[in-house]
DNA sequence: GATTAATTGTTCTGGTCTGCAACAAAATTG
DNA sequence: CAATTTTGTTGCAGACCAGAACAATTAATC
């Protein structure tokens, strides 16, 4: 929470703020009163986010399942719905999928509500502005210009879409576990590894937007073979399959909850569990010593099962980083679980178009606006949100 | 070399770019002239950089050398000199060696010429801005404020340092190999190896300066030993120590040219440096491919010996880089040899003195020049130079 | 309780930066 | 030589933002 003056230490003077809210507070973005206000002088306005002033309705595809959720600007979800389907699943079922689940949730929000567009996060490479997906391997996707459907079902203008583990590092940096961080790493762990890199509070995304797949880097030679053809993974190592094989755990039944099963197994005080969680948080802990190395974050977040797992993982995974790490690097990085868990990614897909939104906040292109713009870049939405 | 509307192609008009244009001018750090002109049409004046209108005293300072060299604004060299001393050596004895060397070479500079301050490169871990050095692990020093003692010793108020891999990036980047690219990995490879890592036109340096550090990410896990303490690291498996080791050169002279001992046997088809050189060339590969899916760049430069050794070891490096990055980003990245050879980092080190200078060309803080860093910021600089 | 100090919102002014449009200059084309 | 094309030059206007002065509102002090 911001009072102005506080985001006058964006550097910007109070009378230039004192426009730059004005003019969020004119399009229903913020709302301004006078906070519970200790210290002599008069007493400052707080600007709020006004979660009406802007929805997304934010989505995130996984293999078997969907997730749909109403987000409103500051990160307050006003409903989540997650259905699990079974793969494989064509972008007309998601589609539908959505139209199906999403509009009945549009018209459940608040009657003065505004829909600022739709944010998707998915497992793959996409583009981001139109949501056009190059590829999606876990979903056996090419090419498909999701996006473009998206908007034309459910006639929504701004549709846009991004990798998964980008969009978790853009929610943990903005509402989650990395605010005030500028230099962080997200991983992001599901069946595949990602990773989202911030560097100087800006996401790295690399010159087509592959950056990240850390997942696919080699870190044992004489390691198995992955199902990117190629030998040794990170992810062969350390992904769910890698988890399934450790524990033992082939039953269709139980591999289809094999986190929840695993847990209830370190529960009970399995060993076999043990060595196989050690097993996995050493690798873990190897290919994030490998990052820290070369990124220097002040931060890794842990996130995907990873976190769900986080307390066995834990002691496994960090003596292997210092291992691995140079001490410099290691002795500026704190490693952390993720804050918002498994709504990490759906709140990045809403942060997402909320930035476009904020970037150009009065439809398309009014040069007047962007001063706006400085406000978000400065992030002083994100800071007077994090209350 | 940039006309000055092609200068408008930063995206700025015409009329602002004359302001910039002409300040940088006064400053005599631009000349203009009428360029051989085709097309019809009023002819276009060409801004070129004035070599003399900025020079840097660059130093490059290495195990057991150091290099010395004056160069001009656009990346024009006036005079280079190299000594070789037997380690260890001291600061003092740097500086001593430095101002021996630099003293008659800035006396040699035309008469019009204007000094802009040192630039050094050094592996090891500084602070940019006054050359503070936290850790040198090559020369052995740890908490050396070696800017301050140049800046003492040489009277000379900009002394700038940087890590000679962040360097090489800068240099190829603004002078090399990697002009137009934005996302570009550069390779620096001696004794130990390091990258540079230029992210959408700017350096990645991490949160303390120490990103980069790729030459310690385990790479082997049943490799040997490094001097970092840690096993497997990639430079145990590609660095000078390994190449001597796999070529069997231990004789201690020809160890003191291990490249060109190395050369010279290739070239005369010894079937044993040819299987050294695949080993270190696909080892090399792997953790290029590893770079290549963790940062998706455009470009990789390779500097260092490997680019010396660049044709003996181009096929199996590409090849293993090839297994093991996924078909995306690699089909998005070429991998091309440095352009600057030994010169990379020299120029890197003028390089960066040179951006300090013209983000704030008239002493210090005008706000009325900020046109000039941007100017800068868009590289018409070095566009116009890289003629 | 009145005065003083401190802090912040408000308003106005002015400066800087930069795009736009009109015009002038200098080349090529026919 | 006239028409066309491209580019340099100039003046103007608008956006952005800082600074100063003032008003508002609270806490501290006597």
């Amino acid at each position: 929470m911001s009072r102005s003056d506080l985001a006058t230490q964006t550097g910007l003077n109070r009378s230039t703020i004192r426009d730059l809210i004005g003019e969020l507070a004119d399009l229903g973005l913020v709302t301004e009163d006078r906070g519970t206000n200790s210290g002599r002088g008069r007493p400052s306005l707080v600007a709020r986010p006004r979660p009406e002033g802007a929805v997304v309705l934010a989505v995130e595809l996984e293999v078997d399942s969907m997730t749909v959720a109403t987000i409103g600007l500051g990160g307050r979800i006003f409903e989540r719905v997650r259905i699990v389907q079974a793969p494989p699943r064509t972008p007309e079922d998601v589609v539908s999928d959505l139209e199906r689940l999403g509009t009945p949730m549009i018209e459940a929000l608040p009657v003065d509500h505004n829909l600022a567009g739709v944010g998707v996060a998915v497992a793959g490479v996409v583009r981001r502005q139109d949501g056009f997906v190059h590829v999606a391997p876990n979903l056996g996707w090419v090419n498909v210009p999701l996006g473009g459907l998206i908007s034309e079902a459910m006639k929504i203008d701004r549709v846009m879409m991004a990798n998964e583990a980008d969009l978790g590092a853009l929610a943990e940096y903005r509402r989650g576990a990395a605010i005030g961080s500028r230099h962080l790493i997200y991983l992001a762990g599901e069946v595949g590894v990602g990773i989202g890199v911030i560097n100087d509070g800006k996401p790295m995304l690399g010159t087509a937007g592959y950056a990240g797949e850390a997942g696919h880097t080699r870190i044992n030679p004489s390691g198995r073979l992955c199902r990117c053809g190629a030998t040794g993974c990170w992810e062969t190592e350390v992904g769910e399959e890698a988890l399934a094989r450790l524990a033992g755990i082939s039953d269709p039944e139980m591999r289809a909850d094999l986190i929840g099963e695993v847990t209830r197994r370190a529960h009970r005080g399995d060993a076999d569990i043990f060595t196989a969680l050690k097993e996995i948080g050493s690798w873990l802990g190897v290919g994030i010593g490998n990052l820290i190395n070369t990124f220097n974050p002040d931060l890794v977040i842990i996130g995907g099962f990873f976190n769900e797992l986080y307390p066995f993982l834990q002691e496994p995974m960090k003596g292997a980083a210092n291992d691995v790490s140079l001490s410099a690097p290691w002795e500026s990085c704190t490693i952390r679980p993720s804050k918002l868990g498994i709504d990490a990614h759906l709140i990045g897909a809403a942060e997402l178009v909320f930035a476009e939104l904020i970037a150009n906040p009065s439809g398309s292109g009014d040069s007047t606006e962007t001063g706006a713009a400085v406000l978000a870049g400065n992030s002083v939405i994100a800071v007077s949100a994090s209350a």
